[in-house]
DNA sequence: GATATACGGTTGCGCGTTCAACCATACCGT
DNA sequence: ACGGTATGGTTGAACGCGCAACCGTATATC
């Protein structure tokens, strides 16, 4: 008994439609709290957990943008101060990007905001079991199109209240994933 | 035992992405096979099962897009002869629009492009019973938001094999919903 | 060492979307 | 009837993103 179009369509419209709301209630919630877009959210949020950088090829695999594209976010961020750009003079064709003080602090205001933006948007709807059922499907799926990288599906987000510390993944060797 | 909020930014990280993978793959396909862009393509999809046509304002709701950007949408298939647009003499605010012939073909030419590229970015990677279950998740995530309504979340694409025609709705639902 | 090639990043441009303002039409209370 | 309000649609400006072209730097080949 396989499923019919209708089914997979109809799926497939629900994977859309699901995500859009949810990432419209973020992008809202962001931009109300703190003014930063989910991309520069995510940026800042990449950066936090990474000590010593990140070259921009590696952010825009990261965040599954074009190399233009996270060109003008990096843009934004350094013009508001919240990151630096940095040319190692060992390797002078590639950019470091690093969070300042200011955006780690910009940055831990808005995860609070995400955070519940998430759980109000989100997780509020789900089970414990329903998420990780989620999860596994939709790794599945990144899988199958070939789009899966570990590091990239896990943000590093400090946990606030006193729950189980995540165990710092702190091998953050970018394998370099430009397919362009 | 409850979930991490690493797990659940993760599994919000993973719908993300493979939205965004399965999103591409399916602008791509019909972009190269005709032209078409996902959104006109899903307006084509609408109005070829509306036999009296649908409102911008429904058709906005439906694809979740504001009223200018159906606007301009709809311009464009206008343009390209897949789409008229009129003016019922009983109500004279609303616009109707309707598919042309040219448009009906073009949807079906393009309608094959979508379902195979559908299957292998996406239903491919899913058993039945997964996609099942992916949408069971998904549509309570958009109750949860308050985001549901039947119509939207069955596109109504004519099955090759046998299909059940769908019933056509005539008048506007009243909780259109552009929020804005 | 000189030339070719690959890699990383930025820039110009076009496209598509939203927001806010606006216009037109229908609906409602009096 | 008549003003006020709500509804439906379009328009202009701004924004964000991708594509392609480009430049600078590192690496490979000879």
């Amino acid at each position: 008994m396989a499923s019919t179009n209708q089914e997979r369509v109809g799926a497939w419209v629900h994977l859309l439609q699901a995500n859009q709301v949810v990432e419209n209630a973020l992008q809202q919630a962001l931009k109300a709290s703190t003014g930063l877009s989910l991309a520069e959210f995510e940026v800042l949020s990449r950066l936090s957990v990474a000590g010593s950088g990140l070259r921009m090829v590696d952010l825009a695999g990261l965040l599954l943008v074009s190399k233009s594209g996270i060109t003008r976010i990096v843009d934004r961020l350094v013009h508001s101060g919240l990151v630096r750009r940095e040319v190692p003079p060992e390797n002078r064709r590639v950019v470091l990007t690093r969070i300042t003080p200011a955006g780690a602090e910009a940055f831990d205001r808005a995860q609070g905001a995400f955070l519940e933006t998430l759980e109000q948007s989100f997780s509020r709807h789900l089970s414990d079991a329903d998420i990780r059922v989620l999860r596994r499907l939709l790794r599945r799926l990144l899988e199958g199109n070939g789009a899966w990288e570990e590091e990239r599906c896990s943000m590093h987000l400090r946990e606030r209240s006193g729950e189980s510390a995540p165990p710092e993944r702190r091998t953050a060797r970018p394998g370099s994933r430009s397919s362009s």
